[in-house]
DNA sequence: AATTGTCTTGAATACGTATTCTCGGCTGGT
DNA sequence: ACCAGCCGAGAATACGTATTCAAGACAATT
């Protein structure tokens, strides 16, 4: 029954009042009186009118969308973090716009702009960085601005992240009370303060006991490279007996060269730990011990904080770090009597 | 040096001229004079003006957006298509609303309902099925819908899948040339086309030589009920010597519970094979024989039909059916002398 | 009963842009 | 030199809605 393009001046003629009546019966919050709410949603029903919400958002200033940017979606915890980011932004009604971005600071802030050229009410940067060119022009248009798992030198940016640095120490003191005598470490990328502050951590847990990484590697959260690094880490003279990787992505490349080509079986021979605890760290193949990054924690922190700049009710930048458990699986030496 | 709000009107402004000449020097296709041009991009580059996308596409029309659905984020081919999509799509102009939608009709009947609202071009099933409500409705709009990976009924919607039935036949060429006696196939969700075409081919292709599988259960794409299903598979007294599996995410799983509980090697006492040829299939871990859909292609052909429906210029509905060739790895014997 | 106030509603306007229409000036052809 | 035709730019309008403003109806208070 419904034509090509309803409009409210349809519905409006069609329950005999004025344009701005339809307008207040779809306005959540403006009072109408019940008889004419009555004629308008029939009238509105029977011609299948919905509103639309380009013109609305014009003239409101709100689109209620927000925009999206992500780099790495083969790492599943991206895909992960994505469904929930979708599910709870959209509980609060606002929709994503999504974008694939190269990890080039120019290709960033030409999404970015195309962004701001469709009004989003908020951008959300995961697992990608932010040039200041770009957080300033943010700032100047008055858009929120938050970033996911990856921080930010400036403290003005609100950041979520795992409590890296923390995790790092965490992998450590778990390899340390394992007995483990030369522990190398293929690092997240070092150009994210993610896979920096993992790595400044491990090695300070290291340090606290005296100890130091054999061999430490920049695996640039890229599978390629840390099967590689693994490679170069086996043929040399190093021989190492405990691995630390910076995110459970790279750490599934290195069992696979462990195994596949090194002849190694993780847990007996060689130790891996990774990082994120994504689902498939629990599948039998894997069985990886990793640290785990609450994403349902940290998706709701993003979006809390992120609504809460938009609407105006927590305007103060923040970074938020969570806190996640050591996960131990069958991928590392448990330590004798290990229960925490 | 940019305000909050630069409109054209403040570019006119400062430029001299009238708000219509800014708009056209925006406009591609559009002839404005070399001297006016060049004083309105200054003025627009000095009040860092950038057309607002919203007020455009209320009067053209065209919101130069795509509706995107998807379902099963945990399978990486939809991350893999998703993320060529992306691309794809930003090349033409275009950018995507996406929504992850359970895969029950009423839900995705809201989120099309909060799509049209926002008045996208044009709407993307990724592994989603649409009731015949819905496609009325979308008809009804003028709103061109595929469908990505899942076939439908209704000949007049565009679909575009791999040649699933012709996939299925080759598998069973495959596993029968192995001399596997006993054929087990765990399918793809039979309520979806795709999973079922898979299945019909599989068994007409042993049925033209006489065969037929030792059983056959419904995997409903899911790691968990294609584990079950693999569990009651052994427990029977069937000893099956070969299973095809609907898709390479359910795949895998049963690959974990040979080789983890059953203590079963695939490839010398199971056979195993797949369907997708995701990345996980070529890791060492998993090195599974699998057919590949052609995620390149198939998103080409996404979005050159959609475009073309959009842009009037392909205005039929199509299915579109690629072909992709079976990947010999190592999760299934491989008959002797076997070129294909 | 008169007045104040509240509550509804319609008229008018605004949001920021694209497009139609019109007009002035310019070119080119004879 | 004159006119047809064309091109470039401004004035006006449209897109579909939310909001301001003013006016009217009605209840409540004194």
């Amino acid at each position: 029954m419904a034509s090509s393009k309803v409009t409210a001046h349809d519905v409006a003629q069609a329950a005999g009042v004025s344009q701005p009546t339809v307008s207040r019966v779809f306005t959540p919050g403006v009072t109408v009186s019940a008889a004419l709410e009555k004629r308008v949603r029939e009238a509105a029903k029977a011609l299948g009118y919905r509103p639309n919400t380009l013109a609305r958002s014009l003239i409101t200033g709100q689109s209620m969308t927000i925009g999206l940017i992500v780099a790495y979606l083969d790492n599943p915890f991206y895909t992960e973090a994505l469904e929930k980011l979708s599910h709870t932004l959209r509980e609060r009604g606002y929709n994503i716009m999504i974008f694939m971005a190269a990890n080039h600071a120019s290709d960033v802030d030409q999404v970015v702009h195309d962004l701001l050229d469709h009004q989003v009410d908020g951008i959300i940067l995961a697992s990608v960085a932010a040039s200041s060119a770009l957080t300033d022009r943010l700032r100047d248009e008055g858009v929120p601005l938050i970033l996911f798992n990856r921080g930010h030198s400036d403290r003005s940016i609100s950041a979520v992240t795992s409590a890296n640095f923390e995790g790092g120490q965490k992998v450590a003191e778990f390899l340390l009370s394992g007995g483990h005598q030369r522990i190398a470490h293929i690092s997240g990328w070092q150009g994210a303060l993610t896979g920096a502050d993992r790595c400044a951590g491990f090695l300070a847990g290291l340090e606290t006991q005296g100890a130091e990484a054999v061999s430490v590697t920049d695996g640039l959260f890229s599978r390629e490279t840390a099967a590689a690094a693994t490679r170069a880490l086996f043929a040399s003279s190093l021989n190492p007996d405990a691995i630390f990787v910076g995110n459970d992505h790279m750490a599934f490349a290195v069992i696979d060269v462990l195994r596949g080509e090194l002849r190694l079986e993780p847990g007996r021979d060689v130790s891996v730990v990774g990082y994120d605890d994504v689902a498939m760290a629990s599948w039998p193949s894997y069985n990886l011990t990793t640290v785990r990054q609450p994403a349902n924690r940290m998706v709701q922190a993003v979006v809390t904080q992120l609504l809460g700049q938009i609407e105006g009710s927590e305007p103060d930048a923040k970074h938020i770090e969570i806190d996640g458990p050591l996960i131990v699986r069958g991928s590392a030496r448990i330590p004798q009597g290990w229960t925490r």
